[in-house]
DNA sequence: GGACAAATGTTATATTGTAACGTCACCTGA
DNA sequence: TCAGGTGACGTTACAATATAACATTTGTCC
């Protein structure tokens, strides 16, 4: 058999250098977008910051960052546990919250505390807590840093003489895919 | 024998101001405050929107209502439970979920994500999401309804193309008075 | 290699939340 | 008056999420 894959042009090579950026803050992520892309510029980012940090992303902690990367939809630790599980290891539950709780340390995943999950971190290596937008149709998740929300919020808390260290900002609604899928069952189009 | 135990239903009346208002939005409720005030009239309105509504505030409901309202702590649902088998029955989880359901589907509580506990609602009455700043120190949750961060996070979310349906906000943080405390410890006042 | 700490394995259990079905009281309409 | 429906609650069992405690392995430094 040839190894010519007809219509394919340069598809079986390497998907441009990590440098692509393919998931943005504040977008939501596109229904057939270059999945593999994301995991593999996620990985890479998450090496580096680990080497800079100096602490280890071992084989657990990278399949776990790996298995929350699969899509992005926040993941459950039990879903994350039965990933472990597909492969030879038969891991326990302790291995999974270890390897997330390093994972979130590291500013590498967030948890979405409004479902019990977990999802990658779309702007690593900074400090920061996201916003989170949450389709309730399609599960996606996209993370917002929004400067303005950020001043809202400082400022809303200021006047109560409150001091913020750990805000959780998860808005669930409609994206606008499902809202226009939604639209077209209602009136055709 | 009566046929009509005098029904609480079909009584449509308005929701009286019933005055008092010892709870604020956006305040930190002072330490010695009269808390008696807080669950009295947090009572009156819980049964006045229940008239209004024609809905029932039944026995269990009430005594559900009371155990959250115990405190400015978001208080867990297992707690709740405690408190009600500490009077004559002996209730099982589905009657408090089933209660705090009914309180949260009227506006009554609230539920803290971040914190798997619930709140009496500073507001009821009127739908809207607020916003939480929660002392990590003392536990007290203070509830805001701030529209400059409605605004903020709305703003965002249309940027984005999304549609908010349920909000969630929680800021974990010190309040004044726990800092003020620490502060003291610090350098003697 | 020996000492030490970090990472993981392992067992057991805690905490939070639901499904499913039964009972009972009350209302409604024939 | 009573059949049938509905809403609230009782009861049993279980699902889903998370952690405590201790044993063992692995990596690192000297
Ligand atoms: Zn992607
Ligand atoms: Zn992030
Ligand atoms: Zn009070
Ligand atoms: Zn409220």
């Amino acid at each position: 058999m040839p190894i010519a894959t007809s219509s394919v042009r340069r598809a079986v090579s390497r998907p441009k250098p990590s440098s692509a950026a393919p998931v943005k803050p504040g977008v939501f992520p596109d229904a057939k977008h270059d999945h593999g892309a994301c995991v593999k510029s996620a990985l890479q980012r998450a090496e580096d910051i680990c080497t800079a940090k100096d602490v280890r992303l071992t084989q657990i902690r990278r399949q776990v960052f790996e298995l929350v990367w699969q899509s992005h939809n926040p993941v459950g630790a039990y879903d994350v546990l039965e990933g472990l599980r597909d492969g030879q290891r038969k891991a326990q539950p302790p291995t999974v919250y270890r390897a997330l709780d390093f994972l979130m340390e590291h500013g590498l995943i967030h948890r979405i505390e409004s479902l019990n999950a977990y999802i990658g971190c779309a702007v690593p290596g900074d400090e920061h807590a996201g916003q989170f937008l949450i389709c309730r149709d399609c599960g996606v998740a996209a993370e917002l840093l929004d400067k303005r929300i950020d001043d809202a919020i400082g400022k809303g808390a200021k006047a109560a003489g409150f001091s913020i260290e750990r805000p959780t900002v998860e808005l669930e609604g409609t994206c606008a895919h499902c809202r226009r899928i939604k639209r077209g069952h209602k009136h055709r189009d």
